[in-house]
DNA sequence: GATGATTATTTCAAGCTTGAAATTTCAGGA
DNA sequence: TCCTGAAATTTCAAGCTTGAAATAATCATC
């Protein structure tokens, strides 16, 4: 790691201190995604969006269109088509045209999607405790409702 | 019901609650990267791994090896290769193989890097600024402050 | 100086990701 | 019915990403 020179302008201490809050906010969570990344691969040979998929589907029994899956999952629709795709080849998740709109489909999981998930749910969460260990509960809470309350306070503006 | 386990729902709870942090933590900076990666394609038609590659060779006048970009950035050796190697055909990064040891090679922004970098910084802050304009000063420092103790708690543990 | 281990980097296949264009279907009006 | 526009999805090119294997150079030890 460089120590930074960089004798900028005079900028607003609040930007910077923004700036920095961004900063530690996307190192912590590509951190963890990697060690996630990783666990997943080492333990059940999958990767994460196959992971985030499988979780959106399961809080969803009767199924999810492929927008909804976009939209949930803050990734574009031709993204969601691939990995579907994979996961459909791979006998975990089905795809049902349905009677009234044939354009969308359903997207369930299958049985042994459902248990295949159910296992590395638990791991996840396991994994989840351990890696945000350090933090106290009451911490947690802060952090997590302070993370709450800044992503809608700009969110869908444009 | 004479004794009712005490430890394992107690754990369960914190698990769910850093769960929630988790995802609160993720969907944050996934939004906020989508974001900025929509502006930075608008506005200078380049990607966030080259502004983040360039960001990080700015505060490295002297220039940084490939495997010290991806030690900082998070990333691959591999990954880096790419992204130096279009930033090079742009113009705005050299690659100079040194004596001492051949081996390695020093990159650095060109001057034309650093111009163009110096615009993007602005604007970048500009936006970090916008987008986290919700949060107050004061707790802007709060969560900066967990965020920086929370990482180091597990990092490199294995 | 030869040899084997280590280090820095590149290459590659597979999968992820976006944004734009194309496709298919639906809905509403002339 | 036939249009026209909107909606859901897929396709595609370009770039990102990883992890593993390959290359090349250096280092340590004899």
């Amino acid at each position: 790691m460089v120590s930074a020179p960089l004798s900028a302008p005079e900028i607003s201490k609040d930007g910077k201190e923004r700036l920095r809050l961004w900063i530690r906010l996307l190192r912590a969570s590509r951190t963890i995604e990697a060690e996630l990344r990783e666990r997943l691969k080492r333990d059940f040979d999958t990767t994460l969006p196959r992971f985030d998929v499988m979780a959106a589907l399961y809080r969803a029994p009767e199924g999810m269109l492929m927008s909804d899956l976009s939209r949930f999952l803050l990734v574009s629709n031709g993204n969601i088509t691939g990995i579907v795709d994979r996961l459909v080849s791979d006998g975990l998740v089905t795809r049902s045209r349905r009677n009234g709109d044939r354009r969308t489909s359903m997207v369930r999981l299958t049985e042994e999607g459902i248990a295949l998930f159910r296992r590395m749910a638990a791991a996840h969460e396991a994994w989840i405790g351990e890696l945000l260990g350090g933090v106290s509960e009451e911490e947690t809470r802060r952090l997590a409702n302070m993370l709450k309350s800044f992503r809608s306070n700009w969110e869908g503006k444009e």
